[in-house]
DNA sequence: CCATAAATGCAATCCGATTGCAGAACCGTT
DNA sequence: AACGGTTCTGCAATCGGATTGCATTTATGG
């Protein structure tokens, strides 16, 4: 056991024994840090443990308010998610409604399978389309396109 | 003649007058703000006068350092943006760095035909595709889709 | 176990976006 | 042409996401 020597070391140990029987991913993600040659800190594995849990992209201030009680200071996890997404282990999504959001790529060993974003003008949520529904023709075909946005009013609201 | 009431006043009419001669287009933008229902005011004649003189979308704050002498607020050109792009007469670009740019359509006339943007994250240009490049399936075409933006290299530089 | 570069916590700052308010300017009406 | 209600503007403040400096602590190679 590392020494404690502050309270984020407490919460941070806490919340990592608390997962450990539900996360058996936990040795996975440190691996994978250690994989792409990043220093495998207790708040590296406890950010992506938190981003394995979001289905969609999320925003610095969004994932701050999640981890509130894990200790871990914003500035932390700020620079993590870009040294983490210069590592390649994130993908930075700019979603065009002028706030970074990131997310973990389901495989984590591959390239990302690059599916749409629809950020909803209405209620602002941020779906993740299936790959399949965005097909590029033409010029957009013939570029290489990374990322595809959509922005509007989404399904949901759409019915209301 | 306006009364002059403030420094504000007679900076704006100063330029109004500089530009007589060179913006045979005051006249039309007078119309073209009427034509909306918008109130005609100098500050607006003003935005867009600087608006049209640009040809790549423009942020707020760079549109503020450039009419630093115009005596506009930053507030007055900040609302008025908001303004024309609600009245369709400006088009919002969200280029993905999370800052709002705004630009003039070539045609003034009718509403932007909406087409999909493509951001070259290599060259940094910014491409109109043509509408049918991008097809929506789906939930995607289920959605109310105003926007599509991909992000990623041009044909252009693909082919580099 | 040590040295050292890298990571973290804390607090401050930057800067684009946004708003409240009081006075001034439009524009239809008289 | 003056009038009045509604809208717009200037001024100043605030909000919030992004970013950074610095002293301390930690991870990792030797």
């Amino acid at each position: 056991m590392v020494t404690v020597t502050n309270g984020l070391r407490e919460a941070a140990t806490t919340a990592i024994i608390g997962k450990m029987k539900s996360s058996a991913r936990e040795q996975d993600l440190r691996e994978l840090l250690a994989s792409r040659g990043l220093r495998v800190t207790e708040q590296r594995v406890l950010l992506l443990q938190e981003l394995a849990k979001v289905k969609a992209p999320i925003s610095h201030p969004e994932l701050t308010d999640r981890m509130a009680n894990s200790g871990l200071d914003r500035a932390t996890i700020y620079r993590n998610l870009l040294t983490l997404v210069d590592a390649g282990v994130l993908v930075r999504a700019q979603l065009g409604d002028n706030v970074s959001r990131f997310e973990l790529p389901r495989t984590l060993s591959s390239d990302h399978a690059h599916h749409p974003h629809l950020v909803c003008s209405e209620c602002g949520n941020v779906r993740c389309l299936p790959a399949g529904t965005v097909r590029l023709h033409g010029e957009a075909a013939k570029s290489d396109v990374a990322e595809v946005q959509l922005r509007g009013r989404c399904a949901a609201c759409v019915g209301t």
